[in-house]
RNA sequence: GUGGUUGUAGCUCAGUUGGUUAGAGCGCCUGAUUGUGGUUCAGGAGGUCGUCGGUUCGAGACCGAUCUUCCACCCCA
């Protein structure tokens, strides 16, 4: 035999009970997305090259998967491009479409585009896959779904507080305990650039800030101290490094460490405004924490950030993440539309569930009935019932071919059917049928009618 | 993109310093049971050892390349 065909790194196939799982997510967070007044759209696979370049930093660009041209592409180049070698100069010439990132510089470029069909405040939702060129490892791969919910066209923070309740609402739902939804502002973080001067590293800043967890104190103003952040600026930090407590504490603190900084107090009191409204509402499962080491890499965020951590007890990155950008259509040509979003990872809330072993065990339907094959003449008189079963909204099939019994219930068995009927020659002669409960092992003789009632309920 | 790691039967994994015919458990197939699955018993099939190349009298084992898995960076869902 030849060899084996295999898939691309970091893709998936997915079988039929994963299929259901998967279904049972989704439903999941589709079902409260539509509760919260959410509408969904869809955008396509690839876009313009231009449309997500540029967008989520250099790291993000490396990270597109760029779509070769098609025809003769290679005849167009100049010859001076053609032995240029360089990435930068020859992929805008060769590749002109991208595969979608994220879903959410599409969303952008959807409500530009869209803009005059669109009633603001526009509330939509997504759930697509996107693609990162990224090195697979557990939890990460190079196809994955994201599901979005986004606001655009208002400013106010009652946004911010549904959208936690949303996420709330959803692992509620999906039954899984100790998710922490980690919050921060933007205007946080430029307010404490502002105050050790470091207002044009703002990005070197938290990008190191934001390893504090994982690296420590010292390494993370050794890596300030290599972006070129003053010593005087780190020991201004000193203040935050200390920073623990409940949420009200915290902000009592950093209020007094951000008393002259204007954008600094602007955060602190939308955080505030937030953490205010969560906790008269309260939480069902998740808690609301907040984290000011917490800054996402994406430089569109202006205002709150989100980020959502498994359970302490699964080694698993964020299950979701979001924020406020104020400017994110400005990029497309359409000022002073402010926007919000959140989002959840699909696949890595679903390695969660599955090792935390949260799926309901009735997921995967399967049919509810199997007749067997006795022979032609016998199968043959199974079709007006089952077709009259199927009308019912009964799902039921006859194995197609006349084989040993024996193999014909292994089959139901296998495929978790739970009722088996039986016509051979007995049940020809008089018209009946034999039932028989595959978990039980039950089986009686019964007529139609009778048939009919044990399967429907 | 950088460094490391993994790959042997359908699945989970053994396989000694390089040495005859590569093993186990589970699963699968057949029969015990010609109108009865899940339990039991008996028997059986299934592997070009990820792929390509090299070293060697001889490679599953050693070397190189490549693909894949997972991990740490980077970044992120």
């Amino acid at each position: 035999m030849a060899q084996k065909p295999t898939i691309s790194k970091g893709t998936r196939d997915f079988n039929a009970e994963e299929v259901a799982k998967r279904s049972y997510i989704m439903d999941t967070i589709k079902e409260q997305f539509r509760r919260y007044g959410f509408q969904p759209i869809e955008t396509p696979s690839f876009e313009n090259s231009d449309t997500l370049m540029g967008k989520y930093g250099d790291e993000g660009d490396r990270l597109i998967f760029k779509i070769l041209n098609s025809g003769e592409y290679l005849k167009k180049l100049s010859d001076n491009d053609y032995s240029s070698k360089s990435e930068a100069v020859l992929t805008p010439k060769i590749s002109e479409k991208a595969l979608r990132y994220d879903l959410t510089v599409p969303f952008a470029r959807y409500v530009v585009q869209h803009q005059n069909e669109i009633d603001f405040p526009f509330k939509r939702y997504q759930i697509q896959p996107v693609w990162r060129a990224d090195r697979p490892q557990k939890g990460r791969f190079r196809e994955f779904y994201q599901c979005d919910a986004d606001v655009v066209g208002s400013k106010s923070l009652f946004q911010e507080v549904e959208l936690i309740q949303l996420y709330d609402d959803v692992f509620k739902n999906l039954k899984l305990e100790g998710v922490i939804i980690k919050i921060n502002n933007r205007k946080i973080l430029s307010g404490i650039a502002e105050l050790i001067g470091a207002q044009d590293k703002l990005i070197d800043f938290t990008v190191a800030l934001d390893k504090l967890d994982k690296i420590g104190e010292e390494k993370v103003k050794a890596e300030m101290r290599a972006k070129g952040i003053s010593e005087e600026g780190i020991s201004k930090l000193q203040p935050l490094f200390d920073l623990s407590g409940k949420f009200s504490e915290q902000i009592d603190k950093l209020k007094s460490i951000l008393k002259s900084s204007e954008v600094g107090l602007k955060g602190i009191e939308e955080l505030e405004f937030i953490n205010d409204n969560i906790s008269t509402l309260g939480l069902k499962t998740a808690s609301l924490e907040l984290d000011v080491t917490l800054a996402r890499g994406l430089n569109y965020y202006t205002g709150a950030i989100f980020e959502v951590a498994a359970p302490a007890k699964v080694k698993m990155g964020s299950i979701g993440g979001g924020g406020r950008y104020d400017d994110l259509t400005g990029i497309f040509g359409l000022k002073d539309v402010s926007g919000v979003g959140i989002s959840f990872g699909l696949d890595r809330i679903y390695l969660v569930l599955e090792e935390l072993g949260l799926f309901p065990e009735t997921i995967a339907d399967s049919t509810k009935v199997l007749f067997l094959n006795f022979g032609n003449l016998e199968a043959q008189s199974c079709l007006p019932a089952i077709t009259d079963l199927r009308q019912k909204g009964i799902s039921a099939e006859l194995y197609p071919d006349d084989v040993k019994m024996k193999k014909q219930m292994t089959y139901a068995n296998r495929r978790n059917i739970p009722f088996v009927v039986l016509v051979g020659e007995k049940e020809l002669e008089d018209k009946s049928f034999t039932l028989k409960n595959m978990s039980s092992g039950e089986q009686r003789n019964v007529s139609y009618t009778e048939l009919i009632e044990a399967l429907a309920h």
